[in-house]
RNA sequence: GGGGAGGUUCCCGAGCGGUCAAAGGGAACAGACUGUAAAUCUGUCGCCGUAUGGCUUCGGAGGUUCGAAUCCUCCCCUCCCCA
């Protein structure tokens, strides 16, 4: 696909002032303004790349970092290279010890490719995006070729690496298919003759063997830009989905409004900074309107919740979600969709039976450890009687904690 | 190839013949306080309907024993040292 000429309007200074916005890191910055000047120059769109695992094919706010930027730079005319790297997906990336990943099929990397592309092309221009698959040119290298790519790095660069370092000190494993990854990676970028390439900070060291496998080939190297690691919801550690402190992007508007409201305030200016649209000015005054107490850190982020919501639902949506949560959590009420449970009872509707069988609680043990610890309310009413009986025939609204619910109604079983 | 140390419940980690469903911490969940924030406090945290009970769990398979997470044998996996 021929891309026109980018973006008259912004000169080199412009777009680099652009990318550098949220970077963590930019390698080098001078080898980016040479290739924007000669992108300019020629009428050659920048070969962005970035890659994306194809076995967590939900995407989270966190990688929405990574495609604002891209985003950004399709903005300033460039071409976005989309990887998935379907290749170590389907070797199966058993990173993290006893995490043993399973292997996927070939089936269910295009299901989750497809996947990307319905999230991804809501932040991403896909005029000027190009998916590509790594299993493209990865699965045609022979053993030959493998050795000859491992034979250009040594095990003491790897080390450099800090999580393999790290590792190694501690004594816990590394397998030998660790240290492909890095080069399988730069490798692509070899095959993909990028320009630049963007990644979390963690990927920093892959980005830079790229880098030098592409001088090896006598290509330029590709220009890096790190991006900060997003906090999950957690405000601790990154946002993974494996973590379970992520906010997927397919997550109904609820959800979503209520996990954004949930992180603590530590970080809710962080996601502000990495997540929202307000500009550099606006999010200065938000900060100092924080810090003098004039706007409550909960309608900031009831704010950031509707703001983010809204990208990915709608504003109606996300509207919705907004008086729904002031509903559910301000004022005691029940969200607008509550699941319908007819059960087909037999015998003594005994409430801890009754919140099990209706799927509120994991099995009978936990659901008698709600009903003691105060966590049952059905239609309202907070019961305690550890042998309360459920109402038979009549629906009734039973909560379970603080966000499970339930609409309930039991059928006497005709025998 | 030789020698040593290990694999425990979601995670880390104690236990080393019965009193072990297994200390402690983290995570998680519930309650109080709140703003589904943080901090704090309290409680829970394998399953079975209520049990001085039963069943499943301590890498896997066997075995010893009245009794095993704990002892023995074989196997699988990890780390360290030597080659």
């Amino acid at each position: 696909m021929e891309l026109g000429a980018p973006a008259g309007g912004a000169s080199v200074a412009e777009q680099i002032e652009i990318i550098r916005r949220g970077a963590a890191e930019i390698i080098s910055e001078d080898e980016l303004g040479e290739k924007l000047r000669r992108s300019r120059e020629t009428g050659v769109p920048l070969r962005v790349k970035a890659g994306f695992d194809p076995t967590a094919a939900d995407l989270h706010l966190g990688h929405t970092v990574l495609l604002r930027k891209l985003r950004q730079f399709q903005d300033l005319g460039h071409e976005v290279l989309f990887l998935i790297g379907d290749f170590t997906g389907i070797v199966g990336d058993p990173t993290g010890r006893s995490e043993t990943r399973k292997a996927l099929t070939r089936e269910e990397v295009l299901r989750n490719a497809e996947t990307y592309r319905d999230q991804v092309f809501k932040i991403l221009d896909p005029e000027r995006t190009r998916v590509v698959c790594n299993s493209e040119w990865l699965s045609k290298l022979t053993p030959p070729d493998f050795i000859r790519l491992a034979a250009r790095m040594t095990v003491a660069r790897m080390l450099e690496r800090d999580d393999f370092s790290k590792r190694y000190r501690e004594g816990r494993p590394i397998s030998i298919h660790e240290f492909l990854y890095p080069l399988l990676q730069g490798y692509d970028s070899v095959v993909l003759k990028a320009d630049v390439e963007i990644g979390g900070t963690d990927q920093k060291f892959n980005l830079l063997v790229g880098r030098d496998l592409q001088r090896e080939s006598g290509q330029p190297p590709q220009v890096v830009v790190t991006l900060p690691l997003l906090e999950g919801t957690d405000g601790v550690q990154k946002m993974s989905k494996s973590f379970g402190n992520s906010i997927g992007l397919a997550e109904p508007p609820t959800e979503m409004f209520g996990k954004v409201m949930s992180i603590p305030d530590a970080v809710m200016l962080r996601y502000y900074d990495l997540l929202s649209s307000l500009s550099p000015a606006d999010l200065a005054d938000l900060k100092t309107s924080l810090e003098s107490g004039q706007t409550h850190p909960m309608a900031a982020k009831k704010s950031l919740a509707q703001e983010l919501v809204a990208r990915f639902h709608g504003d109606e949506a996300a509207r919705r979600a907004r008086e729904e949560f002031d509903r559910v959590f301000g004022s005691g009420g029940a969200p607008d969709q509550v699941p319908d449970v007819v059960l087909d009872w037999e015998g003594r509707p005994w409430v801890p039976k009754v919140i099990h069988s209706a799927g509120l609680a994991s099995s009978l043990a936990e659901a008698k450890r709600l009903l003691a610890q105060g966590a049952v309310v059905v239609d309202g009413e907070r019961i305690s009687d550890p042998e309360a009986v459920f109402p038979v025939g009549v629906g009734s609204l039973v909560k379970v904690g603080k966000r499970r619910f339930a609409r309930v109604k039991l059928v006497p079983k005709k025998s």
